[in-house]
DNA sequence: TCGATATCGGACTGAAGGAGTCTGATATAT
DNA sequence: ATATATCAGACTCCTTCAGTCCGATATCGA
């Protein structure tokens, strides 16, 4: 139903409260989930995932959290929501499970390629700065 | 995770299929099912649904079936996904149950706003005729 | 009039995905 | 040592999706 899942929407947040205190030390999931009324575990699953595609820098341990990996300006929407939901396809031509069946003879296909190409610019120049702002 | 329903696909094929033979008649939901490996009882209820948005007109009895409301130019691809899905929206800040609980504190909720508007505007403004071509 | 062919409306089912929880393991500062 | 973090994955509950099915109504043609 073209909608974005809960835990993007989280991912967003948290980064642009990470980027609203950059250079200000490392917040752990507990300090960015109290803030925004998010679920601390559903947080830290979040934060993870961020971390695997290099978005974030992780510490552990006490005084330990999670910093952005790189300036504000150099993330994008798109890096998030691609970080936890993967790939933004509007259209689920060929999924893990194969390719659509009606792919061959397909008569919206490329109009919609198109259109999501046009979703996916729109979110890669998105900065998180731009966001904060 | 951002994707349209496949329900919304098929209504696009559909009226895409009655666009190309616009005016040489009406087509029964079998008609069009045939040609796309689109099953025949879902394919049925997607046109109604166009119909009851006055997308489309139906007709009765045999040699009844489906035809455009009004011409190709005039149909954007948002109408027809609006009538399925209803409205176009990545976010949920406030759906029939309740709003989102983060809504008051939420940092994202404008920007993703913003974004979800240019994506209405891009499908608004691809038109059926437009998509035949 | 009868029967075939349509749409129409809603209920229904099974499968998939989403939201959130929980547990155990590892790493680090005090 | 202990408290505090991240980390990884399995797990449950619930909603939505895709598709089916049935009964009702309308229309055309023989
Ligand atoms: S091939 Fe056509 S019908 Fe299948 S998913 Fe892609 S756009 Fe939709
Ligand atoms: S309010 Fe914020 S968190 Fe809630 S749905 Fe809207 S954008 Fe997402």
């Amino acid at each position: 139903m073209l909608r974005l899942s809960k835990k993007s929407d989280y991912g967003l947040m948290a980064v642009n409260h990470l980027a609203r205190h950059y250079g200000e030390g490392s917040f752990s999931a507990r300090d960015i989930a109290a803030g925004y009324g998010i679920p601390v575990g559903l947080m830290a699953k979040v934060l993870q995932r961020l971390v695997r595609c290099g978005l974030l820098r992780s510490q552990h341990g006490s005084n330990g959290g999670y910093t952005l990996a790189r300036p504000p300006e150099f993330i994008s929407a798109l890096d998030v929501i691609h970080a936890i939901d993967g790939p933004v396809m509007i259209t689920a031509c060929q999924t893990v499970r194969g390719e659509c069946v009606q792919t061959p003879m397909c008569t919206v296909k490329e109009p919609l390629r198109k259109v999501n190409e046009r979703i996916v610019n729109a979110l890669s120049a998105l900065s998180i700065a731009e966001i904060n702002a």
